[in-house]
DNA sequence: GGCGCCTGCAAGCAACCACTTGCTCCCGGC
DNA sequence: GCCGGGAGCAAGTGGTTGCTTGCAGGCGCC
């Protein structure tokens, strides 16, 4: 591998494990197995190597999708939210260590934040879809059911190491029911069911 | 006020700032107005005063409550989201710098995730009690749908200053359309409403 | 008055930090 | 052969950090 792809994923790696602060060059080049000097040659600066690392891991995340036809909402979410769960799980050091970066690195928060933006626009459209198509038939804003589910994968992401007693699931499970609790409340149902009635028994 | 109080304070803000190690005991003394050689004879050193900082902060926390016996859960959920979500936004700082800390720092964590462990737990609750009750008549498991609305709430906190383009409403608008949502989800109702029979229509 | 106790002030310590300089070595292209 | 560029190594720079030391002043209590 290139020294210089070996420093971004080490400084990447160091950043996620330690913070801006605590991600020293020294410790970085090590990681590396790169000299400490050749690290200023190649980046200029501490700053600029780390601001590189972010959006390098940035650019190598894998799609998730959803189909621009809905077909089965259900089916369809619980796949996608696995995948979004579980790539939100593999980035959730970085995420954490720039989330509580002072403002003055704001920028690897913005930097950080433009895929999770993405994904939920996609989401939202395709919520939207669901309700042209008849597929969702609750009242609700496409906006704020989006943010619902994001956050709620976000936050399962972000707690589940470090409060074991709360995700009890194992992250594949709790994305299922997640979507099926989510599938309920903006009311949808597959595009081939006929229109059902459901009676809240009691 | 009292000078332990003052730097107590001055380093939880300034933690919630710049986290661990930007907090100096320079800047912290500064902050609270008292000399830096005070605050080692006070708490001995950085690690015992900042955790110090964090219970302290933890522990003039708001109590948030959901009564014992649920009556209109959309009513009584409203204004807990509401209550909880405020809260939440007024910790996001020292949240997002505990967060991101390394692991040597867990306690920090640890410490920081009491608070929404003891509401989470209490949510749980209240739903398990909406159950018994037939006042949430969807299949659900009480402990997932909890996790639901509580991880919506904290990544809303967490999230609406970096990204409001994603969260349009106010927060206290949000807090009931996600309230909204999730009593969609589970099926809840008024304890006075007849059973009625959701028709989804087209 | 005198005695503790708390606090402030000035100075300093060793360790660590980001970053620089000057040199050597090695390897591919001519 | 040789020459240029990328990399390593040793050493050092000025600045910051957590923490300590020594000393002086104020304030309550006997």
């Amino acid at each position: 591998m290139e020294i210089r792809e070996k420093l971004l994923e080490a400084a990447a790696r160091v950043f996620g494990e330690t913070g801006y602060r605590g991600a020293t060059t020294r410790r970085i080049a090590q990681e590396a197995g790169v000299n400490e000097v050749t690290l200023f040659r190649l980046f200029g600066s501490k700053a600029e190597l780390i601001l590189a690392a972010v959006h390098h891991a940035g650019d190598t995340v894998p799609r998730v999708t959803l189909p621009a036809e809905p077909v089965d909402p259900e089916r369809e979410l619980t796949g996608w939210a696995r995948g979004h769960l579980r790539h939100l799980s593999s980035v959730r050091a970085l995420i954490r260590a720039a989330l509580g970066e002072p403002d003055e690195h704001q920028e690897l928060a913005t930097c950080g934040s433009q895929h999770p933006r993405r994904v939920g626009r996609q989401l939202k459209e395709y919520l939207v879809r669901l309700k042209e198509l008849g597929l969702a038939t609750a009242e609700f804003d496409p906006s704020v059911a989006a943010a619902m589910l994001m956050g709620t994968l976000f936050s399962d992401a972000m707690g589940r190491e470090l409060m074991p007693d709360v995700y009890a699931q194992t992250q594949a499970d709790a994305a299922a029911s997640y979507v099926r609790l989510f599938v309920n409340a903006i009311g949808a149902r597959p595009a081939g069911a006929v229109a059902t009635s459901v009676v809240q028994s009691r």
